[in-house]
DNA sequence: CTGAAAGCGCTAACAT
DNA sequence: ATGTTAGCGCTTTCAG
């Protein structure tokens, strides 16, 4: 018994098991479970009938080790609390579906050194591929990513300089169309509402586009108000408060996700305010959960699923491509901002 | 070139290489690597820079097989769009922090044979522990995960015949003290609406306890009103509009989930029901997100992050255990519901 | 169609 | 404090 975990309970069936349950050789049975090669009928019924009474699993480390094959890719996310990044896997996940990978989820906790072990911890199991949000990574993870010597695809953002293929939108540009559209509906007060500091880069880079769409128009940005912690609508519901009652006269709200936007919403009707005309309300994201509020938020799609899907199609084709796939959000008007004028 | 993968761009660094690199032998490094054994310091350091420089990154696949040692723990959920799972992975995930274990995600689409099949994958790869949710599976995985020889938790639900150990809350329990609560409250004529078939068990117990508590106060069920798909504010909203259009004397609604009932809230407040005195209104749950909603939600904690880490903390003790924790959940008044009488 | 031999990259156990 | 040896359970390769 050497090497052997002391708490196993019993010693693991092995091919040998069950090898000598069918009367065959480990080969013929290894064969037969992963139908490879030519195996008579009368052998494979034999061995499956044995691999099945005996209760036989298979050891894909063992497996893993022999072929230099891991049928999973690695997927490294910020987090899972966020429902942009379940979509994210929503989308990969249908993707592998028609394929022998399995997506492996680590999270990061929006950390760069947290990321950091988390991707060592991935390439150390030999992943087909990798997939990871942001391109905003530590020097070593860069190079670690880059030294792989498999798929990687870095997801959600093409603002910037990805270390091989890309899948996102540019958020920037997200920023920059919605500050058009708003500028177009006639508002000019307004004011932005949502995460700009610490690690959420994406919303970020909405805001630096936003106000460089302002500016083109000649506006500034009125009023800003950063939050710490998770957005939702008691988050949405206080930054709006605190906002209004400093400056009463703003006439647009632009939120960093449709989460806190919903919370803005609620508090605005309580308290009356006219939408879209005495006030204005815009988000990002376009969550489906949100459909069944007052009024639909206008927001962005971001994607989501299609940027998954559209990474793991890379994965699976097993190119170890620096293509750069920029998918284009589209605005959705919604109920809470003016027709165009 | 002996069963390389044809489309690996270069060979994969070994211990070997590092070995070599540092003038020492493979064991030393191993050593060093794992910090395992008294090295000299300056091997040590000699090995480190080594390895760094080189970009070693270990292969745990061949660790894993020599030592037998597999520090990953399995973590089969239904889905990651609905919230409570990721809370779950929340708990887990925090526990296993301050061990050297890992979390792998699966997802069984609520479907038994894809729950099997995801079961059967996570075990062929030797995990350290498997954290399964729910208590219904083929018989197939229930003979997989009780001969699995590594600790096995089924979480969220207490009520059914556990393969080992199990984690959760009566589902039963939970609708019929919801029942006694509503009935404390005053309210009679009382509709359901949730998922009542199909895949989501717990959601039944719930209504059968709920039914349960009704019966003890000689109360029937006045309607009630499933839906397939997503939970969300649109469906919360569209089987409310439904049942009170069929039955509009109603005086309480009991959702399977705050995210519908929150659809609900909406849906009376508009149509300017006086809540809770013309109707009474609870989920289940209790999602952080929806603070900030116009009244907060009558409804009973599922205890969702405390589950998972109680399900770690018996995986990370490495206990062949078989203990049924039942925690208890708090119902929470919140505004939707009279105080009692 | 089936089997025998060799070895994947690493670590436990036993030297020294 | 460091090295040597012998596998872990499987698959690739080659031989029949």
């Amino acid at each position: 018994m050497r090497g052997r975990n002391p708490f196993d309970g019993k010693p693991q069936l092995t091919l040998r098991d069950v090898a000598e349950a069918a009367g065959v050789s480990e080969m013929t049975v290894s064969r037969v479970l992963r139908n490879r090669g030519d195996v008579s009928d009368r052998t494979r019924v034999r061995v499956f009938e044995a691999a099945r009474e005996l209760g036989y699993v298979p050891n894909k480390i063992a497996g893993a080790l022999a072929s230099n094959r891991v049928n999973l890719v690695g997927v490294v996310i910020p987090s899972l609390s966020n429902m942009v990044f379940p979509d994210i896997l929503g989308g990969i996940g249908k993707m592998l579906d028609d394929t022998p990978l399995q997506p492996v989820i680590g999270t990061s906790h929006y950390d760069p050194d947290t990321e950091e072990k988390v991707i060592y911890e991935m390439l150390s199991w030999r992943p087909s591929g990798l997939i990871v949000a942001g391109l905003e990574h530590t020097t070593a993870a860069r190079a670690m990513m880059r030294n792989a010597g498999i798929p990687v695809v870095e997801v959600m953002d093409v603002d910037g300089d990805p270390v091989a293929a890309a899948v996102g939108i540019s958020h920037i540009r997200a920023g920059q169309d919605m500050a058009r559209e708003i500028i177009a509906r006639g508002y000019r007060r307004i004011g932005y509402l949502g995460s700009g500091s610490g690690g959420d880069h994406r919303a970020r880079k909405r805001l630096e586009g936003f106000r460089k769409g302002l500016d083109e128009a000649g506006v500034a940005l009125a009023d800003s108000c950063f939050y710490e912690g998770m957005s939702g609508f008691g988050t949405g519901r206080k930054m709006t408060a605190e906002m209004l009652t400093r400056l009463p006269d703003l006439d647009f709200l632009y939120y960093n996700t449709d989460m806190n936007a919903a919370g803005g919403l609620l508090y605005c009707l309580e308290n009356g305010m006219r939408i879209p005309d005495d006030i204005g309300l815009a988000g990002f994201n376009s969550f489906d959960v949100l459909d069944g509020l007052p009024m639909r938020i206008a927001t962005m799609d971001s994607c989501r699923t299609e940027i998954g899907a559209k990474a793991a199609e890379l994965i699976a084709a097993n190119a170890l491509s620096d293509a750069l796939i920029a998918l284009e959000p589209t605005f959705l008007e919604g109920e809470t901002v003016r027709p165009r004028a």
